[in-house]
DNA sequence: GTCGTTGCAAAGCCTTTGCAGGGAA
DNA sequence: TTCCCTGCAAAGGCTTTGCAACGAC
C-alpha cells in the first residue's frame, strides 16, 4: 500500500473526524467536508474512507438503525449509541456485557451492542 | 390492508420460515422457496416479505455482520447469534444485558445485542 | 368476472470502477 | 517530471416499481 498524498480533500475529511469525534455516515462526511472543499465528490469520500480504514486510522461499523458508519479507530472494545432525536451516533466506552449472555452450546467469540434512546444534548432540549 | 391471497408462492415462503426456525436473508428465502416453486422471482419474495412484516407475522432485523434478515415475529425481546463457520443466524432467547451499560447522561430506551462465534452444530463438526 | 398476485423488465439508490486531467512531491 | 488523486460518468449490486397476464375466490 502506497502512502497517501496530502490533498485538500483528504485533509478536509481528516479534519471532520478530528473535530466531531463521533461515528459518521458517508453522507455526513460528505456534507461536513464540503464546508471546506466545495467540489468534494462522493467517489472521493468513498475512496478516502476506504484508504483510511486500510491504514488503520478509521474503522467501518454498521449500526442496524443507521447503516454503515466510520469512526476513529479505537484501541479498546466499546459500544454504540444512536440518538433517535438528533439521529447522531456516539461511541460508548466500556463494556458491561454479562457473560451469561452466552447461550448453551454456542461458542461466543465476539459481540456488538447498540443502544438507542436520547443523547445528553437532546435530553436537555426536551 | 387487504387480506393476502394464498398463492403457491406465498405458501412456499411461509413453509420456509415455519420449517427452518431461524432468521433468513432474502437470498436464503428465495433459494429455499424455489425448492417448492421453481419460478419464484426475487420481486415476489421482496413483496411477500414486506407484506408479512406489515401483517405482523414476520419481523425485519439487520445484523451488522449479515445485513437484513427476516424472522418469525417474537413476543419476547431476544438477541441474535451469527455463526462464522456456517454463516447462519440464530435467535437467542433471554436478555442478560447489564443495566450499567447505560452511560451517564444518555437515556437508553432500547438496545440490540449480536453475538458472533460458532454454533452448536459447527462446534461438533470442528 | 374481479381484482390481487406474479414474472419480467425497467427504474432507483447507493457504492465502486474507468478514465483523462490536475496537482502533490 | 512522475504518478497519485480527483471529478465526472458509467457500471454494479440490491431493492422497488410498472405492467400485462395469470389465477385465487
Amino acid at each position: 500500500m502506497t502512502k497517501m498524498r496530502h490533498t485538500p480533500q483528504r485533509n478536509a475529511i481528516e479534519a471532520v473526524f478530528s473535530s466531531v469525534q463521533r461515528p459518521l455516515s458517508v453522507d455526513e462526511v460528505l456534507e461536513l467536508a464540503r464546508e471546506q472543499v466545495k467540489s468534494m465528490d462522493p467517489a472521493t469520500v468513498y475512496r478516502n474512507l476506504g484508504r483510511m480504514v486500510e491504514e488503520g486510522w478509521l474503522e467501518r461499523i454498521t449500526l442496524p438503525s443507521k447503516g454503515v458508519l466510520y469512526e476513529l479507530k479505537q484501541k479498546a472494545h466499546h459500544h454504540h449509541f444512536h440518538c433517535r432525536r438528533c439521529d447522531r451516533a456516539f461511541e460508548i466506552q466500556g463494556c458491561g456485557l454479562s457473560p451469561k449472555l452466552a447461550p448453551p452450546g454456542f461458542l461466543v467469540e465476539d459481540h456488538d451492542v447498540f443502544l438507542y434512546g436520547t443523547c445528553p444534548e437532546c435530553v436537555k432540549t426536551a
